[in-house]
RNA sequence: GGGUUGGUAGCUCAGUCGGUAGAGCAGCGGCCUUUUAAGCCGUUGGUCGUGGGUUCGAGUCCCACCCAACCCA
């Protein structure tokens, strides 16, 4: 990764001067600062616009004092400070590029100009590389390098960069003075026709350019990078212009969703949108956000999951429906969680949990070979050795709920009185909450020690019926649900339901989740389930948790393009 | 919520025992018309996260707080 490439700090054999003898360090007060600032701007713009005479202009200079053209200024902007103004003013890089802009503008450029159509992208004019072919070619200025009466820079679209090359000779003197008023981070369309450079690298040898956007801040270093990881989350279009390998990720989720949009429509489903903001937030056990509405004078919360709203639409005869969508949960920031996240839901009429699992297992396996050309998933760490590989090749591994936990909590584990399994669970070193009902407790056995180890994919059927109560019970086994939960990379990222239809079974459920508060009940979706559900088979799948796991990244901030962070300041 | 590590120039990072704030890149000036991390010479740029404290003197030591990453809950 070129980010972590390094180099031994070359020693600098000039004798450094000390800040003492360094002219222009007069630090000025900051009340000062912002008038003198524009006042300077507009002195260019006039200034230059003329025959660049300073003497001429006194009036435009409120304190009537010229000093020396300090020497750090581009010449050819002919520069004016008040005496006395420290250098920061101008020094800024921000300023220097206002400084550009002005003299840009001063030349009647429009800097921000939109009047530019590419001929095709800068990657396809590498690809589609003929000798001498007339070319238009759009990006941003992410390289320069300087020759004297020549120079090259590095445009980039989104296809890829391409450089070009230009000439002072070519350009005329007025127009290779304009180009020089250009920086890192600037927008540029050129025109002019491909060759290749002695060392073959197809390039533009530039005949005309258009600037389209002025930056006025400068990109991050172009050979570190953007590391600091704050930085990187809170301005992430940082990260994705100095980050190849971020900007990768993030085109890979795009496509992830894509494929999983593709392999869904092709087997007729229908994609629907839900409400975000709801009354009662239900189908899943989860502190909600809670949102204010100001006509209705009412508050709603932010929808924690999909699945009421779903099914509501296979009582109205959707058979098979989808929303991709995001869902917010009133918790707290890990590198698991985020506070807002996408989630898939899909429901088949007439399936169940069984078609469920054929679903998810060809659904993923179709959007790893999509996207990634493999089922063999290789996670990295940051030196680039391979830490684990996942296998998704079908079929995946099943396995019942109670055997992962007999396995690490005894053959007897479902035998034992609830004292007794609180105790060994706490042998076990899990952390049980005094407030635990005695299901949570192997709830936490099972998310404690058996979740993370399942890194293959596993679908973990036959789930105790206290942990779910919205889907059917199983006939095998009554005290467990047709249920399954689908784990991959040691995080649950599919579980799915045959999904419960009986409305007076529902209702009880329900009842006994919302724990005697009636508001908690979602009275609107028993009478949508009274009306009559198909039996259906329905999932749901954490798209980040998917993304983190095709994509070998650790952290579920780096699958979300701007992760939740506390607000600074 | 607890622990660990970190926050120094636009970016990436040094900063020793408490004694004048450093480098590379970027920027600016000079040279250079096929370079590509261009090169060479010169040079600008600092609220050392914030606020207190100790001290003759704090980037460095102490306390509190903010933000981030990781681990734990």
């Amino acid at each position: 990764m070129s980010r972590q490439r390094n180099e031994e700090a070359r020693p600098d054999p000039a004798s450094r001067s000390t800040s003492a003898s360094k002219p222009y360090r007069n630090p000025t007060p900051a009340s000062s600062a912002a008038p003198v600032r524009s006042s300077a701007i507009t002195q260019i713009r006039s200034i230059s616009a003329s025959c660049m005479e300073p003497g001429s202009h006194s009036n435009h200079n409120p304190s009537g004092c010229f000093a020396p053209k300090p020497s750090t200024f581009p010449s050819h902007l002919c520069f004016i400070y008040r005496e006395g103004q420290p250098m920061d003013e101008t020094n800024s890089l921000i300023e220097q590029r206002k400084t550009k802009l002005a003299a840009l503008q001063a030349r009647n450029i429009d800097p921000f100009a939109n009047a530019f159509a590419p001929t095709e992208k800068c990657g396809e004019a590498r690809e589609n590389y003929t000798e001498g072919r007339s070319v238009a070619l759009a990006g941003r200025i992410s390289a320069h390098r300087d020759m004297g009466k020549s120079q090259f820079i590095d445009i980039r679209d989104q296809s890829g960069r391409i450089q070009v090359y230009a000439q002072k000779q070519v350009l005329g003197d007025d127009q290779y003075d304009v180009f020089k008023l250009l920086d890192m981070g600037d927008f540029l369309g050129v025109r002019g026709t491909l060759f290749t450079t002695r060392t073959g690298e197809v390039s533009v040898r530039l005949e005309s350019f258009v600037v389209m956007t002025k930056a006025l801040r400068p990109p991050p270093e172009k050979w570190h990078g953007l590391v600091d990881t704050e930085t990187r989350y809170r301005q992430r279009y940082l990260d994705l212009i100095s980050n190849p390998e971020v900007r990768q990720t993030f085109l890979n989720r795009s496509r992830i969703i894509h494929e999983i949009r593709g392999f869904l429509h092709e087997r007729g489903f229908v994609e629907v949108e839900t409400p975000m903001m709801q009354g009662i937030p239900g189908g899943a056990a989860a502190q909600p956000f809670v949102t204010h509405h100001n006509a209705l004078g009412s508050d709603f919360y932010l929808r924690i999951a999909l699945e009421l709203y779903l099914k509501r639409l296979l009582v109205g005869g959707i058979d098979r429906v989808f929303e991709i969508g995001r869902i917010f949960r009133n918790e707290g920031l890990s590198r698991k969680h985020n506070p807002e996240f996408t989630m898939l839901e899909a429901y088949q009429a007439f399936g169940d949990y069984e078609s469920m699992m054929e679903l998810v297992q060809s659904m993923v396996c179709h959007v790893a070979n999509k996207v990634l050309g493999t089922l063999l998933i290789e996670h990295k760490d940051a030196e680039g050795n391979v830490i684990r590989t996942i296998d998704l090749s079908p079929n995946w591994r099943r396995v019942k709920f109670k055997d992962l936990i007999r396995e690490i909590g005894g053959a007897d584990w479902f035998e034992l009185t609830p004292e007794e399994r609180r105790a060994r669970a706490t042998s076990l070193k899990v952390e049980i909450g005094k407030e635990y009902e005695d299901f949570e407790v192997t709830q936490a056995v099972f998310e404690k020690l058996i979740e993370p180890t399942l890194i293959q994919p596993t679908f973990v059927t036959h789930v105790p019926k206290e942990f779910v109560p919205l889907a059917k019970v199983s006939k095998e086994d009554p005290s467990t649900v047709e249920v399954f939960e689908c784990c991959i990379n040691g995080q649950e990222i599919a579980p799915a339901y045959s999904e419960q239809n009986n409305p007076i079974e529902q209702r009880e459920r329900l009842e006994h989740q919302a724990g005697g508060e009636q508001h908690k009940l979602d009275e609107d979706f028993i009478v949508a389930l009274e009306h009559g559900m198909p039996p259906a088979g329905g999932m749901g799948l954490g798209i980040d948790r998917l993304c983190m796991m095709l994509l070998g990244e650790e952290s579920i901030r780096d699958v979300i393009l701007f992760p939740q962070l506390k607000p600074k300041n």
